[in-house]
DNA sequence: ACATCAGTTGACTGTATGGTCAAGAATATC
DNA sequence: GATATTCTTGACCATACAGTCAACTGATGT
């Protein structure tokens, strides 16, 4: 019985993640969040609860639909681990310049802006970049990269804070580059 | 003639610098600008202008008494240039856990929660990078790592970016090791 | 048909924000 | 000491913000 939702929450929470993404915690006002969702306060508090906690929802969604299928890119045995930060490497390379790519990635704004002043935000970060390291180590593990997992790593996160601070591809393809230099 | 300003004007830019430096931009608000900086809002309009204008205040003062002393340290060329980019990397470490470390760099910070929205701060914030990168280079000039600038340029910004989501030290100490195996 | 009750709406609230301004204070020159 | 000029102060403003709530809506089970 009762009124049945009239929102897909799959729907408002890829919403709520393209705005945090788009225009950080603060960056965001509910003014563009009821826009994206197409939902009033009355209802995002309801059913999601408050700001902190949209955000939370963002997070977990970028996990699940963005941080998740790379990590299986990584994971996918049947490809060599070079091809496969090759692949990794190349995401950032093509997000370089373009409108979506300056979004950055939801997980290094979130550990810039939010991780430090919210301890929740740190939790759902470090264990998505956790995710992503042992993905790396999983990569170069039978190569001779094998003892560079971390570096590799953070370069990723690095090459991502340079595309947001406005570089372009040229010298991402660069960086990309020498990461695969690693594996000679 | 006429009155005197009451302050000098290295001292305030140092306090614009570190409050943005650990509030971030949105996060700093005029009563905590007020109080380090000790000058009402009408002073800080009247010397320095808006808010945004305050922001570049401190990115330059950090520029200043930051970056260049890094950048001059890289470029002292009486010590190896292994050497110097290990003391590069070894102040990510030193920052990792301390309380101004979760500040991280601010160049870092503006790149990603400031740069995509204001093309100033874009500016500023690139010329700074390249300084950088460009001393890295002459670091590496003449040792096997001489084609991996741009890796370990992008590599101690994603270093920077893992203290802020709250890594320890562990982490990157490896980090540096890895970077250091570059020059075997 | 109706009662039920979760879902929805948008007006409302208090607060904090960035920004302005007129009045007053402090120095240097004459 | 009078004046001119700059600096400083804090009250003031409009706005935008996150968050609340009472009234309303509409599908469901009976």
């Amino acid at each position: 019985m009762a009124r049945p939702r009239q929102f897909k929450e799959a729907d408002v929470k890829a919403a709520l993640r393209d705005v945090f993404w788009e225009h950080g915690f603060d960056g965001a006002s509910y003014a563009q969040i009821m826009a994206a969702t197409g939902l009033q306060k009355g209802s995002l508090y309801a059913s999601f609860g408050d700001k902190r906690a949209l955000y939370q929802h963002a997070l977990s969604d970028y996990d699940a639909n963005h941080v998740s299928p790379g990590v299986k890119m990584l994971r996918d045995t049947s490809r060599p681990g070079e091809e496969r930060i090759s692949d990794l490497f190349d995401s950032v390379v093509g997000a370089a310049g373009t409108r979506q790519g300056r979004w950055g990635c939801l997980l290094c704004n979130a550990a810039v802006d939010q991780a430090p002043f919210d301890s929740d935000v740190e939790k759902t970060v470090t264990a998505s970049m956790e995710r992503m390291r042992a993905a790396i180590a999983e990569c170069v593990s039978d190569t001779p990269a094998f003892d560079k997992a971390e570096l590799i790593w953070t370069a990723y996160f690095g090459g991502r804070v340079m595309v947001k601070a406005g570089y372009g591809t040229n010298i991402l393809e660069t960086q990309r580059q020498q990461v695969m230099e690693l594996f000679d």
